[in-house]
Formats: structure tokens, sequence, C-alpha cells
DNA sequence: GAAATAGTGTCTGTAAGACACTATCGG
DNA sequence: CCGATAGTGTCTTACAGACACTATTTC
């Protein structure tokens, strides 16, 4: 391992090594969602980070100053999930949690300074931890899906990630962990609603879940009505 | 478009351009899937397109003569699917029908030749065509699950084309067209239980399907027993 | 007790699974 | 008629959806 670029190169049939072929640039894009909370009585929503683009001159699209998906260019010797983790660190200050691959963008026309293929990323976070982290300097959460007109294929990763979360909530627990590891079903229902972007009935809803739960000795406690027992997710 | 790599490149915030970090190479590598007649009165399986891989003696692992996945290098200017379609026709005289983006595998240390992305694809052709395309004297076509040892991280790629194909096969007709426009619902079973490895009930297989089909006039003949219908996926 | 929230009993409709039956061909 | 294959009727089971009911708290 290491310098894997450098030592003795493998030549092919034609006696050319790997590197005299042009190269793409790769880059990683991230789409890190979180549940956040409704302002006042609001219901909670999905929401995605997105960092301040730095307003350059020599790009053609929209010279306006925007927002975009965190991304970063692969480097050597890193991962594709590495390459995630620092872009995160780097432009936001968030520490990504587990990154998924969800498609390669590759059309060679997608980025004006030069060929770059980026292979789009879906990250969950929750919202305490996130806001614990990022710097809000520079980065937003932008309500999903959002009227922002985003750069390059922004708008279509953020589709990809909701609809991987869908399938991952859809009878599932809080695979992602949005909630801490004791929550009520009615916390647990209203997250899933979000995710869904529809209701969900409630006893459908529990008997659905209830098998990948286990029920904890405490109850919720101080507000009005019948107290809520606390679960976990399974294993 | 077109020659996007080296017109008036574009320079980040200290001065260098894209062309000055270092690059991976890309490459593709195709599960090329289909469904081949058992011999004599077998039933048919799910085979995948194998070439032979030629011996070269830079190459660290195993020595011996092989069989790979169909792969190349992606080259400029062109996407994943255009360099997936090339490789097939290059490697084995087949002509692709619509590859899938399956995963990118991303090991930096998994290629001894230099650091090399890998981005999976499935295809799916009819026997038919594939027997009339490909090359048999550097291709074969190996059972799945196949006991041949595959180079790379070609084994999970199979693993990976096979579960995406169970899933696009659950609950639709045929989608991949691994039958000809019209068949029989007996036809379409053994096609289905050939990629789902398990035996199907025909009668819930039956109607699980028949909605999305479309009845033909004309009924199969010649055999034995009650002449089946002919039918087309709709739409 | 009233309001509010948590949780359950139960009916209905739909669909999968299983089994057995009918239908239609060649011989 | 028999053997073989195609296709259907129907019973059981499971489960989602819907509704209404009970349970337990604060006020």
């Amino acid at each position: 391992m290491g310098n894997v670029t450098t030592s003795k190169p493998f030549r092919d049939g034609t006696g050319r090594a790997l590197s005299d072929y042009p190269r793409p640039s790769v880059a990683v894009d991230t789409a890190l969602m979180t549940m956040a909370p409704g302002d006042a009585d609001e219901t909670p929503y999905l929401g995605v980070l997105l960092v301040r683009r730095p307003a350059e001159p020599s790009r053609q699209s929209s010279g306006a100053q925007g927002w975009a998906l965190p991304g970063t260019f692969l480097h050597e010797g890193e991962t594709l999930a590495d390459a995630v983790r620092r872009s995160l660190g780097e432009k936001t200050g968030v520490i990504g949690r587990d990154p998924h691959q969800l498609h390669v963008f590759d059309d060679p026309a997608r980025d004006d300074r030069g060929w770059v293929l980026s292979a789009a990323h879906l990250d969950v976070l929750a919202f305490d931890e996130l806001e614990a982290l990022r710097r809000p300097s520079d980065t937003r959460i932008a309500r999903v899906p959002t009227k922002l007109r985003l750069p390059y294929d922004h708008a279509s990763i953020i589709e990809l990630a909701v609809d991987r979360l869908r399938q991952e909530y859809r009878a599932t627990p809080d695979p992602r962990h949005l909630l801490p590891d004791a929550f009520t079903i009615a916390d647990l229902r209203i997250v899933h609603e979000a995710v869904a972007g529809t209701a969900l009935q409630k006893d459908t809803f529990r008997r659905l879940m209830m098998d990948e739960l286990v029920e904890l000795p405490e109850a919720s406690t101080g507000r009005v009505g019948r107290p809520a027992r606390f679960f976990s997710r399974r294993r």
C-alpha cells in the first residue's frame, strides 16, 4: 500500500503506463440530511446541509454567489468515504457518520472546470449534533425540497438522497439515528412522517415498528396525557 | 463540450489547475448477465459473461491465466455507460443493452497497477443475442454463482448484480428482456425462478404477473398438453 | 370531570400461499 | 381413454388500513 501510483509503473500491451492516459478528476458531493425541528409549533422537516459557494469569476454559469452541497476532490490514497468525511469536516466543521454511495454523475460536460466525475453520497446526522458542529457563518440547512437554485447535479443528488432515505425508513425504526437511543413511538412517528413526506396512521405504524423495538423500563413524564413508554432499536 | 480538460484551465484559490492534482484512473467492470439454457433437460440458469484475462508477467497476484469480467478504462469525453458498451464490444464482440451502475469500488490498494477506481455495472442480454455476438475463443459464460477465482472485486460485483436483478424481477415480468416480446407464463416463470434461485408457485406467480401482461391472440402449439396463451409486457 | 395523549381490540379488504379442481391438447 | 400441461376456484392466513374504544396522565 501507499504511493501506489509511482512505484514501478505497470505497462500495457503497447508499452504505455496507466499514467500516460488522460484521467478524470473525481469528486464527491454529499447530501447530509437531518431532521430540523420546525420553528414554534411547526412539525419537524427534512433538511439538507449546504455550504456557501465562493464567488468565482472564471465560472461560466450563474455568476451569483449561491449555495451548494459540500464536496471535494478525491485525494490520492483516499477512499470515497474518506473524502466525504474530509469534505464535511473542512467545509462545514461536521464529522460525518456513515456515507453511502448513491450514484456517479458522469456527463463529460457537467463541470466547466474540466473533466470531473462526481460520486454522490448520502449521510445523515441528528440535528443537535449537526448544530453543535457546523459553522453557521458559511453553512445553512435548507428545507427539502428547496427552491434554491443549486449548481451541477445537486438537485438530483438531493432527490436521490431522499428516495434512498425513504426506502431505508419504510420498514425500519430510525435506521440512521436521527433520534437518540431512547424515544417514544410518537417521536419516532414524527420523524418517519417527515422522511416519508406523508402522514402515517398511528396504530398501523406502531404495529409495523414494534417488533424491531425493545421496550425500556422508563416512561416519559412531565407533559399532559398518559405517559409514553420509551423504546430503543433492537440490536 | 469536447476537449474539456485542455482549454483555459480553471484555477483554484491557490492558483493551481485541476490537472495539478493527482487523479485516479477510472475503470468500468460489467457483469453481463444472461439466462443460459441448461444442457439436455436441465433447467436454465443465470450466467455471467467472462473474458479470458491475458497473462501478464508484471502482475503480482495469481500469475496463472484466468477469467474476469469485461472492463476498460474510462476514456476522455466518455460517459461510464459509453465505456461499458465499448468494453463489451472490444473485449467480447457483444453490444450492451442498458448498463446500470451498481457501486464504485474505491480501495486505493485494490489494483496493483496503480490507483484505479472501478465503477461496477450490470447489463443483461438474452442468450441468443449473446451467443450470436460473443467471440467463443476468448469469452465464456459462467454459471452464477461460479467457483472460478476472479480477480479484484469481481466476485462482489457479481453478487451485487444478482441482488439487483432479483429486486428488479421480484414483481415485474422480465423487465430486462431475457425473453422475446411474446412468451408463455411457463417461460416467464422459468426465467424468474432462475433469477430468484428458488422455485415459485405457479398460481401465485401467475396472479402476481398478470396485471402487467397483455394477452395475445395466439396460443402455443406443437407440444403435448393444453396450449398456452402468449403474453407480452404492458407498455 | 375535561382535555390530552398513549395504547389496544377488532372489523374489513386485499393479497400471498397452498391445494385441488377444471380445461384442452396429443396420443 | 391417459398423460401432460394450462389455467382457475377457493380456503386459509397474514397484514395493512380504518375506526373506536380503553388507559393514564395534567389541569
